[in-house]
DNA sequence: AAAACTGAATAGATCGGTCTACATATTTTT
DNA sequence: AAAAATATGTAGACCGATCTATTCAGTTTT
C-alpha cells in the first residue's frame, strides 16, 4: 500500500470512528463517512471490500486498541488505583464536554446496537472490551479479587459515561469519582 | 380513544420496545414496528402523528416508568440496599439471557444514539434516568452520600448490562455484584 | 350519523453496494 | 534510460432496496 493510500485508508477510519461514536453503526450511513473523510465512494470498498462492517470494525478496533495501550501504560509508582481511575474519569469529562457530549465511549454504542444482531461486531466490541479488562486486572494484581475489581470499574466507567452523555452533564462522572474510592480505597 | 384503537396503540408500543431494546433507535425500522405489531401503516401515523420520534420517546418512557415503579416499590423490610441490587442484577441476568441477549436495558441504546444528535429523544432518556437515580435515592436515604451513591449504582448496573450484552454472557453482572457489597455493605 | 380507525398507494430521500473508466505509481523488459 | 506492463488507487454514475412520512377514500366502532 502507498503512502497516498494508507493516508485515505485513515482518514476513512477517522472519519467512521468520529461518526460512529456520535450516532453509532446505524446512526451513519456511508455518505456521510465519504463526505467527512473527503474519501470517494470507491476508495472505500477498494481499502475496505467488506463494507461497513469491516470498516465499522476495524474502526473500532483502533479506537480500543489505543485506549487499551493507555490503560497498560506503566503506572506511576506513587499513583494508588483509586487515584488512577479518579484521572481516567476527569479525563473523560474533559473529552466529553469538550465534543459536545459527542464523545464518549467509542465501543458503547456499537457493542449495544450489534450485540444480538451482528455477530462479527459483536464478536469485536467483546474482544476489545475483555482487552480493557485485562489491562485494569495488571493494575489492580495486588487485589486478591482483581478479577472481579477489574470488570467493576470498567462498568462503572462505562456507566458512567452513559449517564453523563444521556443528561450531558459530567455530573454522573464527579459522583462516581467520589465513590470510587469507596471501591478501590 | 376507542378500545380497539387503543389495543392497536398498545402493540405499537409493545413492538416498538421490543425492537428498539433489541437493535435502537436507528436500527429499528417502522416497517418492522408495523410487521411485528401486525397494525396497519395509517394507524402508527394516526395514533402517533409526532412520527418516528413519538413512538420511540413514548415507548421509552413507558418502559421507564415501569423499571422505575419496580425500583420504587416499598422495601422488604429486612433487605439490605445491597441484597436489594443483587436482586436486581439477578433479575436483569435472567431477561437477558432468556431473551437471547436482546433485552438489556430498554433505554441505554436510545441514549447513546441520540444524547448529540436527537434533542427531544435524548430529553427523554435523561428524564428517565433521573427518575430511576430519585428512586435508588429513596432507598439509601439513611446514608449521607446517598445521592452520589444512587448515581453510582445505577452506573454500575448499567456498565454491567452493556459488558453482559457485549460478552453475551452473565458473567459481568455477577462479578458486579459481588462487588457490591464493598460499595454499599 | 359521527367519530375513530384502517389500508393501500405514493413521495422523495437515503441506504449499502457494484461497476467501469480513469489516473497514478511501481516494476519489468528492452 | 526509455518503454511497456502491471499494480495500486481514485472518481462518480448507477442499482435495487429501504427509509420516514403523507394522503385520503373506505371501513369499522361507538
Amino acid at each position: 500500500m502507498g503512502q497516498k493510500g494508507a493516508e485515505t485508508r485513515d482518514r476513512l477510519l477517522d472519519a467512521t470512528q468520529e461518526l460512529v461514536e456520535t450516532a453509532g453503526y446505524f446512526g451513519t450511513g456511508l455518505n456521510q463517512v465519504i463526505a467527512v473523510s473527503g474519501a470517494p465512494r470507491g476508495s472505500l470498498y477498494f481499502h475496505f471490500p467488506g463494507g461497513k462492517d469491516q470498516l465499522v470494525g476495524e474502526s473500532v478496533r483502533r479506537a480500543g486498541r489505543a485506549i487499551g495501550d493507555a490503560l497498560g501504560e506503566p503506572a506511576d509508582t506513587d499513583a494508588s488505583p483509586a487515584e488512577f481511575v479518579d484521572g481516567v474519569l476527569r479525563h473523560l469529562g474533559d473529552r466529553l464536554a469538550e465534543s459536545d457530549w459527542r464523545k464518549g465511549c467509542p465501543v458503547a454504542t456499537v457493542a449495544l446496537e450489534t450485540a444480538a444482531v451482528n455477530d462479527p461486531l459483536q464478536e469485536v466490541c467483546s474482544e476489545v472490551y475483555s482487552s480493557w479488562e485485562a489491562a485494569l486486572r495488571a493494575r489492580l494484581a495486588s487485589r486478591p479479587d482483581a478479577d472481579d475489581l477489574a470488570v467493576t470499574v470498567l462498568a462503572l466507567v462505562e456507566g458512567a459515561l452513559l449517564l453523563a452523555r444521556a443528561h450531558r452533564s459530567r455530573d454522573p462522572l464527579e459522583r462516581v469519582a467520589r465513590q470510587i474510592h469507596t471501591l478501590l480505597g
